[in-house]
DNA sequence: CTCAAATGTTGATACAGATCAAAAAAACCT
DNA sequence: AGGTTTTTTTGATCTGTATCAACATTTGAG
């Protein structure tokens, strides 16, 4: 296959018009000449890689990205050099919102393994949902979501025991993983256990040791980072208990 | 002073044009004619008591509501009835944001003491946001900064003792009555010690405790809800320690 | 004004989860 | 492949904060 022949073959299959993402993060009725439009401001990157930054806390801020494959995870580096995982991010999911405010990045974004995104410009794409009233709308449900998603963590790091929390971060992924047509029984935890506990506001060892309870209890099957979801059900009544 | 007088005074008064309060909920270069159709879709009602509800968790999403004199607590009840709180709002601030999502609020907002709202249903606010610009880019970054106000919120969780939390706590109130040309030493809990412990992820025990320690400790001077800051630095440095 | 209910404070105790320590397992080099 | 580093697991101990209990204070209702 010659040069040329790939450009063109990535060129056809990389478009909003055919990304199966696109009802991830578009979700919304957007006429095919509407699409086409945002198509023209999405910039696909080469991929990165594990450890590689798509932005750096403090960076300028610029464009939101869209993770079209892989994972990454965004932390907040306080003032004491202390971090603070905000989330994980899997295909479809956007990166990058909070930025708006004052111009700069909130957080780091890291990817944690090979990964691709779609990088928009938002001051572009801000002039194009001006014209495009549903592309606005699509917008602030985007924000309004991301609100949500964070509102959800404050409970759990705010209330919940940290068996809780794990079976909590499970069932979460597990549903992500669903949405995106992937197994929710079975997957991959391409974050460390570090990160892990970070996020959920627990030491690395008290994540480890749960994992190992819910083992020894039939609720899940640990493989080092592939995770079987055996009893979906007691997971869930664990959460809520 | 007749009824007409009395009513036409509040309608002078009440006006996006003249309100102190536009520099917080509104802090964008707009056109005298844009503040006016901004104006136009404000309702203000009738000032709401300790107790009320503005919103209830589940209520349909309809409008986004600033305070206008007073405060409101915002909390989550989670599916075994335990509620979290996710924030307390003053003169200025925004509430509601995150109902965009799915059309229903996800959190309750009740008044802490008589308050006073606007609000501005979304759906006409997002019409007038599409033929202006500079609106539109506002309300982004309004959603932007709610996203680094609950960023903030998960590192203070996460990661800080039951003293950095209310130091961090006090200092935030302080900076933000501050913003607002009223004391940054000295204010007025509206809050209960049950409500910040439980913002603050802390028994109501411990939050007592800690109050009681940082004035013993010569830090701050509390009588009962007033609230005088002694000694700022101190109080940061506990923070940042 | 008085009593009841709600809120706040203080003390004693228990325990979940942090921390310290060390070994085991994986991942990463060159 | 072999050796180094990083990540994960497991065990022992310690501690901060929750919980339980009791009392004090404030608020609110009639």
């Amino acid at each position: 296959m010659t040069e040329s022949n790939r450009l063109s073959m990535d060129a056809l299959q990389i478009s909003c018009q055919n990304c199966s993402l696109s009802q991830l993060c578009l979700p919304v009725t957007l006429s095919v000449e509407d699409v086409n439009r945002v198509d023209e401001l999405v910039q696909r990157e080469k991929p990165l890689h594990k450890g590689d930054f798509i932005y750096a806390q403090g960076d300028v801020f610029k464009s939101i990205y869209i993770v079209k494959s892989g994972s990454v995870k965004s932390y907040i580096t306080d003032a004491d050099g202390r971090e603070q995982m905000l989330g994980f991010y899997l295909p479809g999911d956007l990166i990058g919102l909070a930025g708006v405010e004052g111009n700069r990045q909130r957080c780091s974004a890291k990817v944690l393994e090979t990964s691709s995104f779609c990088e928009v410009p938002f001051d572009s794409l801000e002039k194009l949902a001006s014209r495009i009233p549903a592309l606005q709308h699509q917008l602030f449900k985007l924000f309004g979501k991301q609100l949500c998603v964070e509102g959800e963590q404050l409970v759990q790091l705010g209330q919940k025991t940290a068996e809780q929390r794990v079976a909590w971060f499970l069932l979460d992924l597990s549903a992500r993983f669903a949405r995106r047509g992937l197994s929710s029984a079975e997957f991959y935890l391409s974050m460390s256990r570090h990160d892990i506990g970070n996020f959920l506001g627990l030491a690395v060892e008290t994540t480890s040791r749960i994992f190992t309870r819910l083992q020894q209890d039939g609720i899940i099957e640990v493989n080092r980072k592939q995770i079987k979801i055996l009893e979906h059900d007691r997971l869930k009544q664990l959460v809520e208990s």
